[in-house]
DNA sequence: ATGACTCGCAACGCGAGA
C-alpha cells in the first residue's frame, strides 16, 4: 500500500512541531506540502530527513512554496508549471517516486475577483489542465494533490450563499476544475465519500473551527491507472484541533500496490 | 460589523490568506 497525503501547512517554520509529530504518527510514504512561506535554503531539511524523507522543494520568500516528500528517491523533478515562463510564483513541484508521477499543487486563491489575481487563477488552471492532459499520455499512475482553492460543489461549504461570487466558488472556477476532471481524473475523496459538509479548511476567525464552518478545497486527483488502485481517502481532522494549527488539515489517500 | 485570526517581514502596522 502506498499512502499519499496532501497538507497546506501555512508556514512550515510555524508548523514544524505539528508536522513532525504528524509524520511520525501517520507515516505517509509521500507527502505534498503547500504554503511553506520560505526560500529553499530555510526549508527544515535536516528535521524532515531525520524522519526518513527525501524532499524536492520549491521555495519563495514569505509567500507560496511547495514540497514533495517521499520515503523513496524522487526522480525527474519538475519545479514549475509549464505554460508561462514569466510566472515566478512557487506553486508547483512534480516528480516520480514509489512508481507514481506525483505533483504538489498550490493553486492561486484568486481573490479579489475584480483584481488581476482572478484572471491569473483562471490562466493557472488552464495551464494545469493542459499539463494534466499531457500527463495522461504516460498511461501511468498520476497523483495531482494539493490546495486547489476550489470549492467543487455547494455541499463542499457550510453556506453556499456566503461564498457566492468568491474566487473559490464562482461558476468559472468550478468549471475550470471540472475541465481537469473531465480529462479523465478522479477526485479521490468524493469518489469514495458521498456525505456533504466534510471540510479540509476552517478559517482562524469567528470560531469557524469550533462551529465546523469550513470548506473542502484540498483535493487529490488521480489518473485512471491511479484511481484503479484507490483503496481509501480520509480527511485527518486531528492536526487542525491543535495549538498553533494550520488552517488546513491533511487529506490522505491509500493506493494498492 | 468591509470585522474577526495567523503568518512573514524587519514591520513596531501591513499585505495576504480563503
Amino acid at each position: 500500500m502506498v499512502k499519499v497525503a496532501t497538507w497546506n501547512v501555512n508556514s512550515i517554520k510555524a508548523r514544524l512541531p505539528i508536522l513532525l509529530d504528524w509524520l511520525e504518527r501517520a507515516r505517509p510514504d509521500v507527502v505534498l506540502l503547500q504554503e511553506l512561506k520560505c526560500v529553499e535554503d530555510n526549508f527544515p531539511r535536516f528535521e524532515i530527513e531525520a524522519l526518513g524523507y527525501k524532499a524536492a522543494v520549491v521555495g519563495q520568500k514569505s509567500y507560496n512554496g511547495v514540497a514533495l516528500l517521499s520515503t523513496a528517491p524522487i526522480e525527474d523533478p519538475v519545479t514549475r508549471l509549464p505554460g508561462d515562463e514569466a510566472d515566478e510564483q512557487a506553486r508547483y513541484v512534480e516528480g516520480t517516486t514509489h512508481g507514481l508521477r506525483v505533483a504538489s499543487i498550490y493553486l492561486p486563491n484568486g481573490n479579489p475577483v475584480a483584481s488581476d489575481k482572478y484572471p491569473y487563477k483562471l490562466d493557472w488552471m488552464a495551464r494545469l489542465r493542459d499539463h494534466a492532459r499531457g500527463l495522461l499520455e504516460r498511461e501511468q499512475a498520476v497523483v495531482l494533490g494539493g490546495d486547489y482553492n476550489v470549492i467543487p460543489a455547494p455541499e463542499d461549504c457550510y453556506d453556499p450563499a456566503a461564498w457566492s461570487g468568491d474566487a473559490l466558488f464562482k461558476p468559472e472556477t468550478r468549471g475550470a476544475f471540472r475541465e481537469i476532471l473531465n480529462l479523465g481524473y478522479t477526485e479521490a475523496f468524493r469518489a469514495l465519500h458521498a456525505e456533504p459538509h466534510t471540510y479540509t479548511f476552517w478559517d482562524y476567525q469567528a470560531g469557524a473551527w469550533q462551529n465546523d464552518q469550513g470548506v473542502r478545497i484540498d483535493h487529490v486527483l488521480l489518473s485512471p491507472q491511479a484511481a484503479d488502485r484507490l483503496m481509501d481517502c480520509t480527511i485527518d481532522k486531528e492536526p487542525r484541533g491543535k495549538e498553533r494549527a494550520s488552517d488546513h488539515t491533511p487529506v490522505v489517500c491509500e493506493l494498492s500496490p
